[in-house]
DNA sequence: GTAGTTATTGTAAAAACTTGCAATAAGGAA
DNA sequence: TTCCTTATTGCAAGTTTTTACAATAACTAC
């Protein structure tokens, strides 16, 4: 239950606090690990947390995205998910099976770099998805 | 009412096929130009065509964004706006104030193609919203 | 500890988006 | 033209996501 308390610092620093639903959401988003829907993390933050609300779990995901601890991703239905924040990588999904694969992020630094200059931009960054398609699905 | 009649073979050529409720969109699309969420197209084209329903433009857009001939991007706020597709470019957005500007496709084509090598996808390409800082909120 | 401030939550309702299915109408063939 | 096939639509209901606001509870200061 107190494995998510090392972010409280991070909150308080900015003036936020740290609650149960945060506690519960943020357990469900490291514990595990991969992308995951409002709605799933609803349902296992649920057990953790019995009377937690939909609501609280949509504004703390768009919350924790806000504040870089957790990051948003498209999933190919076009449907928001989310997943801790952690090694700083990208996706690449497949258009015809929606298998995915990371990107790392390094590969797209010196884009960041030259848009930055090129637009006057700064601070370029955010999560990016690519789609493409897969090799199993180039065969079919 | 006959201006978006030039995707007819496009569609025939793919066994679907052009209805009123099509062209109206397609027209609301092309003569706005500029992103468009699915509520506004809606209400603008059914100036259009009464009697048109929301499904329809939802479903259509997602049609016409498959078919290539819209182009999907994501709002600062998360939601989906369509805009008729044209020249090839990108977006980068603000992250405060929400302004955007284009990014040439020509920039993102080099990260492609190292994208295809490493990964072995194919036919990377689809549009991309970058997020960042404008000049102008850098001096606030 | 107790009290005060206010960030955060739950509630309830609205808005946005999706889905299944029967009815319609676009396009091809006779 | 008229008939036939089936892609596409409208309808109705469902699911997902957002919003407003009053109640709660996390943190601070005493």
């Amino acid at each position: 239950m107190s494995c998510s308390s090392e972010y409280v610092p991070q909150l308080r620093a900015l003036g936020y606090r740290m609650t149960p639903q945060r506690m519960a959401i943020l357990h469900v988003l490291r514990h595990e690990g991969t992308h995951l829907s409002p709605a799933e993390v609803y349902k296992k933050a649920l057990l953790e947390l019995p009377g937690l609300t939909e609501p609280t779990v949509y504004r703390t995901l768009e919350f924790l995205a806000d504040l870089g601890l957790a990051r948003p991703a498209y999933a190919t239905n076009g449907r928001l998910t989310y997943e801790i924040a952690g090694n700083d990588h990208h996706h690449l999904v497949c258009k015809h099976c929606g298998d995915e694969i990371e990107v790392e992020h390094t590969l797209l630094e010196s884009l960041y770099r030259l848009l930055e200059t090129t637009s006057g931009y700064r601070s370029i960054g955010s999560h990016v998805t690519f789609f493409g398609i897969c090799p199993k699905c180039q065969k079919n």
